[in-house]
DNA sequence: CGAAAACCGTACCGGCGGTACAGGGGATCT
DNA sequence: AGATCCCCTGTACCGCCGGTACGGTTTTCG
C-alpha cells in the first residue's frame, strides 16, 4: 500500500515532466521504466495503459492547480478586504508565484491535452473541460463580488471575463516557452491585473 | 517540378490537420502516407525525415498567419484614420474572422512546438522564437503608434502589451479547444479590445 | 528525344506500445 | 507459522511505426 502509492507517484512525477517537454505521444513509456527505475511489468501494474497514466497525470495536475489557486487567493482575502483590492492582491501573488519558477512554468497539461484530443477517450477530454469550467467558476465567482461593490466600465460578459484569466495564464505559458522568457508569463499576468485595475476603478476625474 | 510541389503542398495539408489533433508525436508517417494516397518512398523523397516535414509545416504556417495578419490591419488601416480605431477594428474584423471559421480554430502550430520542444532540434526551436517575435514587433508598432496619439491611463510596457495580443490568441485557443466552444476565442479577442479601449480612451469626465 | 524530376516496390532494422503469464519477495493478518 | 495479499520482476512475444537502402519506373519539361 504504501510502498505501491509511493512508486506511482514516482512514475508520475517522472512522466509529467517528459510529457510536458515532449507532449504524449512523444513521450515512451520505456524511457520513463528507465529513468524510474522499474520494469515494464512494473509500469502495468500501475497503468493498464498510456490512457490511464494520461488520465491519472491530468487529475493530479488540476488537483495540484486548484490547491495553488485555492492558497493564493484565500491568502490574497485574508490580506485585502476589498474583493477588488484582494483580486488584484491575488495576481500579484500569483505572478510573484510564477515568477519564482527557477526554469519557469513547465507547461500546462489541460493545455497539452487540448492539443491532443483525438489521441484520448472521451472521458479525458471531459475531464479536461470541466477543469477549465473550474476556472470559469472561481474567478466568476470574484468577479461577481467585485461587481457588488464597482461598475465595469465597459460592458463585459462576467464568464468571458473570467476565462480570461485561464486565457492569459495559457497563452503567457505557451509565450514565455517559445521565447524562452521564463519571466514572460508573470508579465502577462501584471498586464491583466492592469486591465482588470482599469475595468473596475473610477477613473480620476480632473477638477 | 509541378506535380512535385502540388504533392508535397498534399502531405503538408494531411499533415498540418493531423498534427493539430493529435500532435507531432501521435501523428504517423504511414497514416499520412495512406491519407495522401502515396507511398512511404515518396514521402522520404519530398521530406528527409519527420523533422524536415514539422519544420516546412511550421513554416508554411508562420507565413500564412502572417499573411492574414497583413490583409486583416491593413483592411484596418484603410477603414479608419485614427491609429486607435484602426487597431480596435482590426481587432474587431479578427474577431469576426475567428468567429467565422466552422469548426472553430484548428489549433496553432507555434503552440504545438512550444510543447514539444525536446523532440526537435534548434532550427525548429529557433524558427519559433522568431514568429512570436515577429508577432511582437507587428503589434509593438502598432501601439508605438497609437501611443503618439494617445497616452496609456496605466503605466505599461509596450513589448509586453504587445505580447498580450498574442498571450490572448494563444490561451483562447486553448480554453476553445478545452471546452469545445468555437465562439471562445473571439470573444476572448473581443474583451481584449475593450481592455485596450479603456487603456487608451480618455475617462468620461461626468460634470 | 533525353534528362531530370517524381515517384513506386520491396526488403529490412530497431524501437515501442501492449499482452500474457509465471513467479518471487516482503509485509500483514490469522 | 502459514496463508494471503500487494508489489513487483523476467521472459517471450506481437504488430505498428520511423527510418534506411536501393533498384526500377513513369512523368514532365526543355
Amino acid at each position: 500500500m504504501r510502498k505501491g502509492e509511493e512508486t506511482r507517484t514516482r512514475i508520475l512525477d517522472v512522466a509529467e515532466a517528459a510529457v510536458l517537454q515532449k507532449g504524449f505521444g512523444g513521450t515512451s513509456i520505456e524511457e520513463l521504466i528507465a529513468e524510474t527505475g522499474i520494469t515494464k511489468s512494473g509500469f502495468f501494474y500501475h497503468f493498464r495503459d498510456k490512457n490511464a497514466l494520461a488520465k491519472a497525470l491530468l487529475e493530479r495536475y488540476i488537483e495540484n492547480d486548484e490547491r495553488i489557486y485555492d492558497e493564493i487567493f484565500s491568502r490574497a482575502r485574508e490580506l485585502a478586504d476589498d474583493p477588488l483590492q484582494s483580486f488584484l492582491l491575488g495576481l500579484k501573488l500569483l505572478a510573484e508565484l510564477l515568477s519564482d519558477l527557477p526554469n519557469g512554468h513547465p507547461g500546462c497539461l489541460v493545455a497539452t491535452v487540448c492539443y491532443y484530443e483525438r489521441l484520448f477517450d472521451r472521458d479525458i477530454q471531459e475531464t479536461n473541460k470541466q477543469a477549465v469550467l473550474a476556472w470559469r467558476r472561481r474567478f466568476r465567482g470574484m468577479f461577481e463580488e467585485i461587481m457588488v461593490v464597482y461598475t465595469p466600465r465597459e460592458p463585459i460578459e462576467i464568464d468571458q471575463l473570467a476565462d480570461m484569466v485561464s486565457t492569459v495564464l495559457e497563452g503567457g505559458i505557451v509565450l514565455s516557452k517559445a521565447l524562452k522568457e521564463p519571466q514572460g508569463l508573470a508579465d502577462q499576468v501584471l498586464v491583466l491585473r492592469s486591465f482588470v485595475k482599469l475595468l473596475f476603478q473610477p477613473p480620476i476625474v480632473r477638477q
